[in-house]
DNA sequence: AAGTCGGGGTG
DNA sequence: CACCCAGACTT
């Protein structure tokens, strides 16, 4: 047998059951690849599930807000996946008639669809013939073939492609990308892959070198900073009622379109007592606050920074302050709005 | 080509 | 702790 065949019956006989391989449909195959995208299948999973249910089909996603889509995404990360599938969901309805495109050409006009996921698309909903080349795809040909060039770089992603399109089985691409994913995920694994059990073994340049450490080989280096977020939760009290000020991120930030409090932000650490109080001062135009009480720091950290947050209680005694994107809201409404995973955490500990 | 965008699992 | 996950978009 072929490389093919062999990976092929072994994907036959070892996937994992999950949904969206019991369909079809484009638009369900379009939403598990766009919550897989560098997500784990066991932390997507649940998500699928209330996500299609909630949407089952692309009117009613367009029909949403985005705000209900950035709800139902969090705690799942990289944010902006969320606003792009409400704008392709538009796209669709527009450009395509509300069908969704069939072809490659056409589903990578979508937004937050590029070649891998055109690729996964069109070949498991439409059996077209386009590889897949993801993380786990990368890994296994660059062991497999002893791919000298990183593959993060476009000389080494073309080596392997040109490597897949002699590789994949032109009747069955869809399962030939589902295949060669899962083998990744669950034989070829980052470290300790188990060689053993692997049907393509023989085939495997990493293998008989005893260099399945060594790939793939990566250029990249990931470059970390550390931030210090200071949130204002700024308590105004009107009788027995309590309000607090919401802020909704509108920058090019982490966490766009979602909602934190106002918030101080600097590149180091500092002394809450001087610098923070004046600046505290300055935003609230001098009028009379009193801190009621400062957090300990909660460490968050993600890929690319660190963020390092405290939380201030601070009351206020007049009414309407104008902070820019803010809005007034009762503490116990919060959890209607999507809110990072750092706010939920906070919120946890403060009831 | 490099930088940016989350959160969680794994060794 | 470092690495990486069914990547895409912006600069």
């Amino acid at each position: 047998m072929n490389f093919s065949e062999l990976l092929i019956q072994w994907y036959k006989k070892n996937q994992r059951k999950l949904p969206w391989r019991n369909t079809r449909n484009p638009y369900l195959i379009w939403i598990s690849e766009i919550i897989l995208q560098q997500t784990r299948v066991n932390q997507g999973f649940e998500y699928y599930l209330r996500f299609t249910e909630r949407f089952p089909d692309v009117i009613s996603l367009a029909n949403a807000k985005e705000e209900e889509v950035l709800r139902l995404w969090q705690g799942l990360g990289y944010y902006t996946r969320a606003r792009n599938i409400y704008h392709a969901a538009q796209q669709i309805i527009h450009d395509f008639n509300g069908v969704f495109p069939a072809d490659y050409n056409d589903i990578i006009k979508l937004k937050g669809i590029g070649s891998y996921s055109a690729s996964a698309i069109a070949s498991i909903a439409f059996k077209q013939c386009y590889p897949v080349i993801d993380g786990n795809v990368l890994r296994v040909i660059s062991r497999i073939y002893g791919i000298s060039i990183p593959v993060d770089s476009a000389k080494g992603k073309n080596e392997i492609k040109a490597i897949l399109y002699e590789l994949i089985d032109k009747q069955n691409p869809d399962i030939f990308n589902q295949a060669i994913m899962e083998i990744g995920a669950l034989v070829c694994s980052p470290k300790s892959p188990q060689c053993e059990i692997c049907p393509l073994q023989a085939l495997c340049f990493a293998y008989a070198e005893k260099k399945t450490a060594d790939f793939p080989i990566k250029g990249k280096k990931i470059s970390q900073r550390s931030r210090y977020f200071y949130y204002l939760l700024i308590i105004q009290k009107q009788g027995e009622e309590k309000y607090i000020y919401l802020h909704k991120r509108t920058k090019n930030d982490i966490w766009k379109n979602m909602y934190d409090f106002p918030l101080i932000e600097t590149e180091s650490e500092i002394n809450i007592n001087e610098y923070l109080l004046s600046e505290i001062d300055a935003l609230l135009k001098s009028y009379d606050f009193v801190i009621q009480s400062v957090s300990p720091t909660f460490k968050h950290q993600l890929t690319h920074q660190t963020i390092y947050a405290r939380f201030i209680k601070i009351e206020i005694s007049l009414p309407n302050l104008i902070l820019k994107d803010c809005s007034l809201t009762i503490p116990g409404n919060i959890n209607n709005y999507p809110i990072p995973k750092l706010i939920d955490n906070y919120l946890k500990t403060d009831k």
